[in-house]
DNA sequence: TATGAATGAGCCTTCATTCAT
DNA sequence: CATGAATGAAGGCTCATTCAT
């Protein structure tokens, strides 16, 4: 059963904040030490909980997981679509969703990396399709810039098509090497990625 | 206690012929349905064998694993090592590399996708101190072709260093999307990745 | 992991009981079908636990055994410790020893028959090392004793060396036959063995 | 299934003999380890045979047991028997019998230790009723001469009952602690507990 | 809300035994 | 006789989840 917040605002508001840390301490001992074998016994030590306390913010350890999976994508996917709502550039807007994209990704490192391992998990049940979906569609909105660029300027390999391959690999890659406060910042990143891509035109 | 293959040589090329078989279902099924979630009742029955009889293959269901990544990591390694070992023009080098890894994560699709899934369980014990080993020394090599293509071009952003994580990425990434029999060849795809690094050159 | 008790008082008591009771069924059970013949479901089963149950109290099922042997032999040591610091005649020490201890065996038949029958476990591994120094210690214990008693009458065989092993032989031995409510009482026990080592002095 | 014996006497000769290595073999390392603690592989290891090999001189692990118990216990009984038939002084009989009794659970000191590890085994199956009836059958001529002992000098105490219990309990547990070749002789050990019953009239 | 003892299904692994060679 | 790969039942133990407090 899904347990339910409390009603009273007051409470309400503990209640969240408390549901936060939750998830946002699951996802950084998960990333560590993976979902199948962090225990519940563990993951409630981390967040200072006894092991039954969990339920009453999650429904089971599983839930728990779709939602840094949700906490993920979700805020990507809809900042995103702001982003690109307004007519622009393509090169600029792709230079702009990549900024917010390594951005994002960078600071959710411990969701991201989840992401990643769980994989064969989120291909599979159907608990999992919202999360399947909103992969699917930020990467439509990516492979949809990505094909706005090639159109105006020819400068992708391959009509845009392995360009999107190489560009969610380098992204998504980058939670496995990036440590802020080194040599480059996540802009940096993000610009270097870009500069790749549209590195024929640049000259 | 390590299991010791037959010392008759009859037996021991059926003994052998078994052990790969194991291995590479092993792959396949690890990496539909994860290391921890597939039990080895579900594995043995993937390979036509009751449950004991994995373990006259294995010590354990960790040490197939670890077999998998090492069966993954060291033919690449070594015929990297050999590709390299003759003095050559750095871009042709990069490029032939880059071919072969292709190649071969293509080929390896099992064993890679359990090998970026367990990532947290490899970067820790000490039974896969060889696995790191092996991950780091192939970085190693990439990293100086790279270093040789930038000295000799000044073509890769950020003095190779972004440039390598690119790499590492979207060569890494292609198991997640790459079918074959479709539109591009492992070539092409290799062939693609590094036309995005040497971009600036080609023109 | 070594699970920990309750730290509130009313839980503590409670949670002491219960163990005292796991230690005591295990005892008798191990006693009756042997250690490696008992399962842990046989095991709870006794205890009315379920099979996990037993976990809560002990790291594991030799954890358990252990503690039924320290349960034996720690009480007898430290008794036996109080009982000879005084000083006193040999003879009257002895016999007060060998009653208290043939007492001590006879209340705990199962925790003796298990210490017997794991000789072979007790020996050897490393966490068997309090046990064995338990035991070591309460032999000197009687040895000392029975040097005494040789010192000043001269009345054992062999200046009380074999005399030693006799008696160990005879006072655990007890716990093959005797049966409460019966014939004899543990005080005729424990004197009769007495009056066999005196035998000489006593005419 | 029982396996049985090559006929051909020359064959049955060999035969006999490894299985006679077998039993041997077994009652050191089961006495060691203990029965269950040994597996059918570190037994067969011991003894130079594969795994399968064992089951060409028994049936099952359990009838290897029973073998060593039987092999201890069935020429014991024997010897003591012819030992006891012809007429002679009770107490000359007494020493006789020690002596033989202290010599064969000497000779026999892996049997011995087996026969009490395993007694929970021996007490309960029905596989288990020719050992059971031996033993029963040895303590009951050990009695006789004990009660025939009494009834001649009154020198035991208990009617010789609590000195049946004590004898059985020094001369078992000797297998604890003799070691050949040390200062005393199986027959000094044995004469040493026979002067302990006898003490009173020895004076 | 929070606790933590208890549950019980399920896991990996062991091992006595069989049987084709 | 001997081998040793294979079986498959059973074992000890873990752990997500529940619920009385």
């Amino acid at each position: 059963m899904q347990p339910s917040p409390p009603t009273r605002p007051a409470l309400r508001a503990r209640y969240d904040r408390r549901r936060e840390l939750v998830v946002d301490t699951a996802a950084r001992v998960f990333a560590e030490r993976g979902y199948d074998q962090t225990s519940v016994q563990e993951l409630t030590e981390a967040m200072g909980l006894a092991s039954g306390g969990l339920y009453h913010y999650f429904e089971s350890k599983q839930h728990l997981l779709i939602e840094i999976c949700d906490q993920l994508m979700d805020p990507l996917l809809e900042q995103a679509r702001e982003l690109l709502a307004p007519d622009g550039a393509p090169d600029e807007q792709l230079r702009a969703l990549v900024r917010l994209w390594v951005a994002h990704v960078v600071e959710h490192r411990g969701h991201m990396l989840v992401f990643q391992q769980e994989r064969h998990l989120i291909e599979r049940g159907d608990e999992w399709r919202n999360v399947r979906d909103s992969r699917k569609q930020f990467e439509r909105l990516v492979a949809g810039v990505l094909e706005r660029v090639h159109r105006e300027d020819a400068v992708l390999p391959d009509d845009g098509r392995l360009a999107l391959a190489a560009l969610l690999g380098m992204v998504n890659h980058t939670v496995q090497w990036y440590r802020p406060g080194g040599r480059l910042t996540p802009l940096d990143v993000a610009d270097g990625y870009v500069d790749l891509l549209l590195a024929r035109s640049a000259r």
